[in-house]
DNA sequence: GTTAAAAAACTACAATTGTAGTAGTTCTTT
DNA sequence: AAAGAACTACTACAATTGTAGTTTTTTAAC
């Protein structure tokens, strides 16, 4: 196939693992199979799986313990964060974090008492600028 | 593999294809084709094949308009950001969009211009509500 | 030490996506 | 009508992802 300069973004599975990694920090196996179980129903093997894939690709990394492995997103949520904010920002929005205020005043419906807040979270910012 | 109810995002190709409907409104193959090859460079018939692909899927309609197709996005652009954007506010800022926001203002560095501008998007957004 | 439990590794398969070659159809233009 | 051009359809294949069974290795408990 040839899928070269690959940045395909992570799947559903891989995306809900990173997301418990996140929540309770570097686990082993089995606590990643354990909290998805409150979810869905999945083989302890299919879990192992991804995390061996996502080890591979780096998205994670594993050190053992004692028995056990113990991986740890590589990437951190603030991380991930930052670039799908970017993702957004480019994709829909012409790369103007104005243009998606906007679009968030307007069609999301925010109670005046959330106006108020964001009022003042940008006039501190220009005070900040100021200084 | 059973992969139910499909949420699964179109992959790099089919959103780049979708970009160019958005664009450029109901297309041909043709069309569709020339357009990405302005970018990458890419086969007519793999151009066909994802088309097909994705008229088969149900993003794209297409109808017959004398010798070829013309393919249509079934979502429009502002759809496909609404739902974009209530991701990303799920995902990231537990659905609040005062959240968002201020990472935009903190995290982004915005000029005094544009921090003006969205003041009076604000106080806009305050006095519609008065209304 | 032998056995049982826990974990990891290996193997396999189906669906999706990117990619493209090739064969078949249909329209246009002599 | 014959040729050629423009399209579509058919077929195939590799990589990725979701999913899980089976086998092997490791460790803990008799």
């Amino acid at each position: 196939m040839k899928r070269n300069e690959n940045t395909r973004s992570p799947g559903p599975l891989e995306m809900a693992i990173l997301e418990i990694l996140w929540r309770q920090g570097a686990s082993t196996a089995r606590a990643v199979h354990d909290a998805l179980s409150r979810e869905r129903t999945l083989a302890y093997s299919t879990v192992l799986t991804v995390l061996r894939r996502m080890e591979a690709k780096g998205t994670l990394s594993r050190r053992k313990v004692s028995r056990s492995h113990v991986y740890e997103a590589r990437t951190d949520k603030s991380s991930y964060r930052m670039s799908s904010v970017s993702d957004l920002l480019a994709r829909f929005f012409s790369g103007s974090p104005r243009k998606l205020i906007a679009h968030l005043v307007e069609e999301r419906k925010i109670s005046a008492k959330e106006l108020a807040k964001i009022e003042d979270l940008i006039a501190q910012q220009k005070s900040k600028k100021r200084r």
